[in-house]
RNA sequence: GGAGAGGUGGCUGAGCGGUUGAAAGCGCCGGUCUUGAAAACCGGUGUGGGGCUUGUCUCCACCGUGAGUUCAAAUCUCACCCUCUCCGCCA
């Protein structure tokens, strides 16, 4: 969420944010929504203070145990006023919030505008394997050893979900382990587990909602969502909490289940591995002081662009473009890794920097202590990393000519020592 | 699922129709004292929004949330949410 009094003061900045990412808010409608709102609210405020002075009278003509009859009825006068006025006013003030909550941040000065072809490579890591005989793509890989079973999985939830056998359940596990005990040990992360489930008020202020309903699974019966990232459940750990600036920055990384519906995304990469609905992910998270969050989200994407290091696949990181850039994000770098059975380069992370509108949004805050004053926090976060694709570029990357999948030599202490996955 | 208790400022906690934006204590900030610190004492200390004359200015709102009663609500009524305790069920 931006700040009214910024939108008010800045109108063409927002008009040309809106530009950028080629939404199609009405931002005169709704400046025009506010002009009438706040007109509104003087009158409102004019009657509330002659109501407060009625009162004050009031009271001192019945400390001197005086008649009160003639500013009773002057009371109810008022009030009959504020009674006419208080209805239309909740109406635009309702609206004003509800129209608030569809405008997306202003993407930062330093990323390219427009079309997500726009979108710069700003690092390429690593060499497309060579390999002297033709890759086989993580399906074949994975039936022949057996250790993914899309048949079954959607027998037993339906299509795009995932069933893990054996050693590719092993490796799984072992991936989770592995980025978490690295982010941990040697990032500085806080080892977080959260809820899977959360409520309406907490994907509000990730911002997921009110925009992106439909891409969310929904118990409607308990009004609760499915989390499509941990982003929502560990940023909202402070939701409306006002933190110590001398405890900032908060890091915290999370390893959860994700739940995506993928609606309106059929047929669109959804073979095997590379679109499901339900995913692991490890997540970075951090809240910080508005003056050092740029250099945090580059730490944060380095932390990300480690994981691949360590386990020796190509990657490159993609500065996207305003007309990418998701609804509550400044900036964000998306990091793609190579997957040779393909020929795909595959997203596996988004590194933001959301500023302030997420923490607008959940009341985040802390006391600066110079001036004494609250200030919103910045949010940022980002995976490290997404796990199915992950999966799909090491079974496409490590594999032999016999069809075996080496173990990345990183993941071997977590695989009780094997070297590779074979028949 | 059943029964009960409760949600007040950073925290503990009083107030239960009209000098209550809210006692008291703790914490925090500043000062006195001290070589320094502690203690003691004195003073200060909420948030959000509107206005313009942008000021140690002014007005409004805020005691879980929302509605209602009233000239007037932290205080009364209703609904909802949340937390805790006990019982039941259970990985």
């Amino acid at each position: 969420m931006l700040d009214p009094k910024f939108i008010r003061e800045n109108p063409d900045i927002v008009r040309q944010a809106l530009k950028d990412r080629n939404d199609k808010f009405d931002l005169d409608k709704f400046i025009a929504l506010d002009e009438e709102r706040r007109k509104l609210m003087r009158q409102i405020e004019g009657l509330s203070a002659s109501q407060n002075i009625i009162d004050s009278e009031m009271k001192n003509l019945l400390k001197e145990k005086k008649d009160i009859k003639a500013k009773i009825e002057e009371g109810k006068a008022i009030k009959k006023q504020l009674n006419e006025l208080d209805g239309d006013f909740s109406k635009l003030d309702d609206e004003f919030t509800e129209q608030l909550q569809w405008i997306p941040n202003i993407p930062h000065v330093s990323i390219p505008r427009g079309h997500p072809s726009n979108n710069k490579v700003v690092k390429e890591w690593g060499s497309k394997r060579k390999f002297d005989f033709t890759p086989l793509d993580h399906i074949a890989l994975a039936e022949k050893l057996d250790i993914v079973d899309f048949k079954r999985a959607a027998k037993i939830s339906g299509s795009n979900f995932v069933l893990f056998k054996g050693l590719g359940a092993r490796m799984e596990r072992a991936l989770i382990n592995f980025m978490l005990d690295l982010h941990t040990q040697k990032h500085g992360y806080k080892e977080i587990f959260p809820p899977m489930l959360v409520n309406e008020n907490s994907m509000h202020s990730t911002g997921q909602l009110p925009k992106l309903r439909e891409d969310m699974y929904e118990l409607q019966k308990d009004e609760l969502f499915l989390i499509p990232t941990a982003e929502v459940p560990v940023t909202n750990i402070h939701r409306s909490e006002v933190l110590r600036e001398e405890d900032l920055p908060i890091y915290y990384t999370a390893y959860t289940a994700c739940f995506r519906r993928e609606a309106g995304s059929y047929g669109k990469d959804t073979k095997g591995l590379m679109r499901v609905h339900q995913f692991d992910k490890v997540e970075m998270v951090k809240f910080v002081k508005p003056e050092n969050s740029y250099d945090e989200l580059e730490k944060l994407l380095n932390n990300a662009c480690a994981v691949l290091e360590l386990l020796n696949i190509p990657y490159r990181v993609l500065m996207l473009a305003t007309g990418d850039l998701s609804f509550a994000a400044a900036k964000c770098y998306d990091i793609e890794i190579y997957a040779p059975g393909i020929d795909k380069w595959l997203e596996v992370s988004s590194c933001s920097n959301f500023e302030d509108f997420q923490a607008r949004r959940g009341d985040i805050r802390y006391k600066d202590k110079e001036t004494g004053k609250l200030k919103f926090v910045h949010t940022l976060n980002g995976s490290g990393v997404a796990l199915a694709r992950l999966v799909v570029s090491i079974f496409e990357n490590y594999q032999q000519a016999d069809g075996a999948i080496m173990i990345p030599e990183v993941l071997r202490p977590y695989m009780g020592g094997l070297e590779k996955i074979s028949l």
